[in-house]
DNA sequence: TTGAAAGCGCTAACAA
DNA sequence: TTGTTAGCGCTTTCAA
């Protein structure tokens, strides 16, 4: 290319750079220019990365692209990283640990600039702390147990997440506002801190009042499916008196209330009139059922632009202060949720 | 790293490459491996690109994440991907042309090493031209226009596709089956391959019967969303004679098609006593719905797990033949279609 | 304003 | 079995 246009190859690259182009005689600048569109030269990005040692590349490490909140959330990291010229790399976990230390090893390997993780469980304290000390790490949606360091101080971290404790507590304070009194959930595993805080909202909210019961089970959801909400309502329904079977469940995400919804029917009872349900993050499609799902929204997108933003000014060497970004969730209400009708 | 292990770089690359380390004595590689460990050593990867001119990167286009069915043709091309230990880096077009050109423009300069594109409009034919003479590329779920080459041969693609026109007509075949004279279609935008298939189907089955009547409306959807189903089906039914109003339509997207069903609703009509509609897609949570909606199920993982195939036997020089696979969709039944009731 | 030269981290010939 | 050397394509001093 550099040839075509008769200049030496570091003219070329000035001539193509946007911060140096200045550096070169606009007549050569017009030759190079004309010379790469003919050959439709594109600079090569690994090579560039190679000498520059950033590769203008984000790493972005989400539980389950099927689950439309992440991909809501990546939207928002695209928001950010587009204007930038940035590339996010996406990689998946499927909440599987194993596969979090190998998806986050071969983005370290590809050098991205900075890693968001929104897929941790509360036990990968120490491979995060192991990743941090390679690349700017930032945690997205699920934080980890408050990290020390060998003096007992407590080590910043950067984050963003959303506030899980009152999205439940608000969702529950409703069901016991509008009447219910005997209310259970179906939790979501307690390896992973979203979780966590929605139970102790629940809980939260329960123990307000005197008068309301917490008749959960205590197993607990293995996978966030319609078939794990359904079989979780199967036993916590089955075998039940009618004073002790919840008149509202709330489910700690939108599947597993759909396949609560399911198990009620299936034992002969209706939805919202019998048993009220609550779900959690309000997917696409989920005012659409039958019923239309009471649910908490949650602000997926603008979390992941501050996510974004976040990695970016680690980047850019603000390693100073370590900052915590709490969003506030919503409560939708909906068709699937009424006062109890005993 | 091979400084602590007192070696030779070149001896350390060869401990860790995996397929020569038989040339170097166990001990030495046990310390290299050993020191890789304690540092934590990752083998650059932006370096091992720029040497082997392969980067083990590939990339896939897809129109919109949000659309689940594209998440799908993911999983199947990391079905594949996986344990050939390649890294999908993938970029959404918004179905916006000039997206697609800067995606595809930056996947090349990143030396992916063939690249899926699932997101192609009609008019998109000499783009894709240009980028096949730069790198392998596979077409998937979209086609473009037969290409000819100068002599007015036809040229070899590689693409895998599913069988649009087969799906639509035998969904509409379906709805003439049980009874319905006069039907309606929701289009998608001709810009899109898979949208021509659905209507040559849906006129295919249409035209087997001379007393089927097709009532469409010659607009077309510009977005595949609620809104827009709704939308178009309120101008399809309003201001329309009883014996003018289709019993049944056959939108080209599950999200058209719960546009329609809310349209109906509001307009005082059952679906699916008044009106059947039937949609495209299988989207997750379309059957619980309300009513649970009858559909097109494609086999996008399946679909997926193809691309990625042909771009790895294109990678590894089977340059010869251009090869199409077609796969099948299949109708699902549910509660959104039923015979018509007059 | 341009060219020469070095070097980013790695691997593959080639030599020893 | 290991070391030496060259070079992948680029950018950035440094000199001219």
């Amino acid at each position: 290319m550099a040839e075509l246009a008769g200049v030496h190859v570091a003219t070329a690259s000035r001539a193509l750079s946007a911060n140096q182009f200045g550096l070169v005689n606009s007549s050569t600048r017009k030759r190079v220019l004309e010379s790469a569109a003919q050959l439709g030269y594109r600079p090569n990005a690994v090579a560039q990365s190679l000498r520059k040692g950033t590769t203008d590349t984000l790493g972005v490490v989400v539980a389950d692209l099927s689950n439309p909140y992440f991909v809501e959330l990546l939207r928002g990291v695209d928001d950010e990283a587009k204007p930038l010229g940035v590339m996010p790399l996406v990689a998946e976990t499927h909440d599987d640990p194993g596969t979090l230390r190998r998806v986050v090893s071969r983005l370290i390997a590809n050098r991205v600039d900075a890693v968001i993780v929104s897929a941790v469980h509360i036990t990968d304290q120490e491979f995060i702390k192991s990743v941090e000390a390679q690349i700017p790490v930032i945690l997205a949606v699920r934080t980890l147990p408050d990290p020390e360091d060998s003096h007992g101080h407590i080590d910043g971290r950067r984050e963003a997440l959303q506030d899980d404790l009152m999205g439940a507590r608000t969702a529950v304070s409703h069901l016991i506002n509008i009447g219910h009194r005997r209310i259970a959930q179906l939790q979501g595993t307690p390896a992973i801190s979203s979780f966590i805080g929605r139970s102790q909202g629940y809980h939260e909210a329960i123990t307000q009042n005197p008068n309301v019961r917490d008749l959960s089970h205590q197993e607990v959801a293995q996978s966030s499916t319609i078939a794990e909400g359904y079989r979780l309502t199967k036993t916590l329904l089955e075998h039940r008196l009618l004073m002790d079977r919840p008149t509202a469940i709330f489910a700690h995400n939108d599947l597993l209330a759909v396949g609560a919804i399911d198990a009620i029917r299936e034992l002969g009872l209706r939805c919202p009139e019998d048993i009220s349900v609550v779900g959690y993050n309000d997917a696409p499609l989920i005012d659409h059922i039958d019923p239309p799902l009471s649910t908490v929204r949650l602000p997926a997108r603008e979390l992941g632009r501050h996510s974004a933003r976040l990695a970016f000014s680690a980047i850019s060497g603000d390693a100073s202060s370590p900052v915590r970004i709490m969003l506030v969730p919503e409560f939708v209400e909906r068709s699937s949720t009424a006062p109890p009708s005993i």
